[in-house]
RNA sequence: GUGCCUAUAGUUUAAUGGUAGAACAAUUGGUUGUGGUCCAAUUAGCGAGAGUUCGAUUCUCUCUAGGCACC
């Protein structure tokens, strides 16, 4: 399914990960597309800015538009009609997060979490089996277990709480992972990838020890959980590379949540094969656009600066997608200046280009001979 | 023509005889397992003139502009 092809001395991997819709060359992106979408755009135009995959989540497609309906849809594929590779992410990042914000949002328990929805306020829990089940139903190609994931500033004893329970939730989410295979009698090739995510803060000792159990468990990749960067917004490069290096060699790693060019660049040297983040698509819909120039130098506007006003230049000269090329930066700053959602999907698909192109130089970068 | 009312930032509007506040707009930042509507900072104002007063955007008068009513 994953097969490592080259290690450069920097530590940047090169390989190949084989799903059953299709194959992926690693390092890879992907995009956020939550609730099954990207925001503002469509997955025709995503498809031409050649994203190989997209990152969907449990928790917001089980409250919206609820199993049900994905299910007699065909499964999550045929329902958003994307024909490539889909990885969902447990929902647990996203519930933790509410639960921290607001404790009265609902409760975690050693056994499962309790959560009210945001829709309506109706009272859901999810377990690690329960997150599983749900993955296999949307019909996903890579699955996330469940975790605790707790903030970055948490007290010791509560990050060494969330270890724990991180680790045991990533035993019962592997049992019926074993499980949903057995009872849909998925061969080897057809079977999702399942990553567990290594917690621990800021810990590295603790990282360590996360990682650790979670190998004798066994899992496809692994994850490094919880937000990559600190409150100040300053990455944690120590502890992504101490992660990193906790991680068997033959199995993917998927730094969540990474992140600006920069830091998917110094991730990559540390060993990282996977990443995603709402940085392209967000920032593309608050009119930030990336441009590259020589690798990995590139510049980020703001398309709703007033400088941008009367500049008749493309969008981006150097795009494959016409309308890129074909939109000048003024026209764009007209739709920003009037919240047009076209301007929106423009400049997301611009990000998401980038992305995709910044990736590709990444991977062609060759140790020297 | 007469009477009454109104005039505060680009716009819509608060408050006040002693430093005039907001929203939107504008200008510029921010965003790291999603915030489509988010967050932050900045710029910007008492229609004109005279009077009363230690001090007037506020009170008085004149003018100007707009609105309403009557002839």
């Amino acid at each position: 399914m994953f097969k490592i092809t080259k290690i450069l001395k920097s530590g940047s991997r090169r390989g190949v990960l084989k799903t059953a819709h299709g194959s992926l060359s690693t390092p890879f992106f992907l995009p956020d597309a939550t609730r099954g979408f990207i925001k503002l755009t469509d997955n025709e135009a995503v498809a031409r800015t050649r994203t190989g995959a997209l990152v969907v989540n449990t928790f917001h497609l089980y409250l919206q538009p609820g199993l049900k309906i994905i299910e007699r849809a065909g499964g999550l594929h045929k329902f958003m009609d994307w024909s490539g590779p889909l990885l969902s992410d447990s929902g647990g990042f996203q519930i933790f997060s509410l639960i921290h914000k607001n404790s009265r949002l609902g409760k975690i328990t050693d056994d499962k979490v309790i959560f009210h929805s945001p829709l309506d306020g109706s009272q859901h829990e999810l377990t690690p089996e329960k997150s599983i089940q749900i993955q296999f139903t949307l019909g996903t190609d890579m699955m996330v277990c469940l975790d605790d994931c707790p903030p970055n500033d948490f007290s010791r004893p509560d990050l060494e709480k969330a270890v724990t329970r991180t680790i045991v939730w990533a035993k019962r989410c592997k049992t019926e992972y074993l499980k949903q295979l057995k009872k849909r009698k998925l061969s080897d090739a057809a079977r999702p990838l399942l990553f567990a995510v290594i917690q621990g803060g800021a810990e590295i000792d603790l990282r360590s020890r996360c990682a650790e159990e979670l190998v004798k468990i066994g899992f496809d990749g692994y994850s490094f959980g919880a937000r990559p960067v600190d409150k100040e917004g300053k990455f944690l490069g120590e502890v992504l590379q101490a992660t990193a290096d906790f991680i068997p060699a033959s199995a993917l790693r998927f730094a969540l949540g990474v992140g600006t060019p920069e830091d998917i660049y110094r991730c990559a040297n540390m060993g990282w094969d996977m990443f995603d983040c709402v940085i392209p698509t967000r920032e593309g819909r608050h009119g930030k656009l990336f441009f590259l120039k020589k690798f990995p130098k590139y510049e980020n506007v703001n398309i709703n600066n007033a400088k941008f006003a009367a500049d008749f230049r493309p969008i981006n000269k150097n795009s494959r997608l016409p309308e890129l090329r074909r939109n000048s930066r003024a026209y764009l700053h007209h739709l920003f200046r009037l919240n047009e959602p076209l301007g929106h999907k423009l400049a997301s698909l611009n990000n998401l280009e980038f992305y995709q192109n910044f990736i590709e130089d990444l991977s062609k970068i060759k140790d020297k001979k």
